[in-house]
DNA sequence: CTAACTCCCTGATAGC
DNA sequence: TGCTATCAGGGAGTTA
């Protein structure tokens, strides 16, 4: 569910909410495990510490406190939403109470999330950081260029190479779609067989695609939820994704639809080549 | 190293 | 209505 557009959402979310620091009183875990076990021991420590900051690194949101960094994912069905009074629902697995009485609530159906809570200065250290691309709103690092260099000698295709975390970070199916048709680039291109040019459109086409999803506040197809608990508005923008054998918007063909690396793609195929 | 597959898990939906 | 099969926005582990 979440892509960059979507964690960044969630974490200007909390960070509108919580502009000043707020004291955490307690913190309570469900006994089912996320995609990491999650225990009541290690996450003890974040009682009486004080939530700080709220940043993201590629998909994870980062929570800081004073003296410890939260690392938060939220796979493919995970949200933070806070509440008022903590009446918990089906599939919460995370409870953060606050000074203030409201309380951080962290709700995961498919339990794909992580969540773990380790020392601040050492975040980076977590294998989670380890061989991430770069941003892809660093232009010193995310260019056509680099992705040129990068894929030169390789089999994959565009969308596989897109989508994966080593190239680039942030871009999952619903955008690797997206970017690809404003880039006029069939989604199971070989990388190989891409010029400089390809990759600069590439490039520029993912800045556009994220940050007009982040300025929609994201895309809910199904489960996805902003922290005040709005649904993102994107999903009304997309031009191919979940648009089978609808019309293209630019030429009127019929979008077509198949799995690419085991992953539902669309794509024009009059305006992607 | 790369690339393709499989699995983790629950819920919604389509088809019979 | 009720059953079964399939699919869903991510990522890690395995295999060749």
């Amino acid at each position: 569910m979440p892509e960059l557009p979507e964690v960044e959402t969630v974490r200007r979310g909390l960070e509108k909410l919580f502009p000043k620091p707020v004291k955490i009183k307690a913190i309570r875990v469900g006994n089912k495990s996320l995609r990491e076990e999650v225990k009541a021991s290690n996450v003890k420590c974040l009682k009486g510490q004080r939530l700080r900051s709220f940043g993201r690194r590629a998909k994870y949101l980062l929570l800081e406190t004073d003296d410890f960094m939260i690392i938060s994912h939220l796979g493919m069905t995970g949200s933070w939403r806070i509440f008022e009074k903590s009446k918990a629902r089906i599939h919460d697995h995370i409870f953060i109470h606050l000074d203030s009485g409201k309380s951080l609530v962290y709700n995961d159906p498919r339990r794909f999330g992580l969540f773990k809570v380790v020392q601040k200065e050492k975040w980076q250290d977590s294998p989670q950081f380890k061989n991430l691309g770069p941003e892809p709103f660093d232009r010193q690092n995310f260019k056509g260029k680099f992705l040129y260099e990068k894929s030169r000698g390789r089999k994959a295709s565009i969308k596989a190479f897109l989508m994966d975390q080593k190239t680039v970070v942030g871009i999952g199916n619903i955008y690797a779609s997206e970017v690809l048709f404003l880039s006029s680039v069939r989604p199971n291109c070989p990388v190989n067989s891409l010029s400089l040019k390809d990759f600069d459109r590439i490039v520029s086409s993912s800045r556009q695609v994220l940050r007009a999803a982040m300025s929609a506040g994201g895309t809910t197809i199904r489960d996805f939820r902003q922290a005040g608990g709005s649904k993102g508005a994107f999903s009304a923008q997309l031009l191919v994704y979940d648009r089978e054998s609808e019309n293209c918007y630019r030429c009127g063909n019929q979008i077509l639809q198949a799995q690419i690396v085991g992953r539902s793609s669309y794509w024009c195929p009059q305006c992607q080549k």
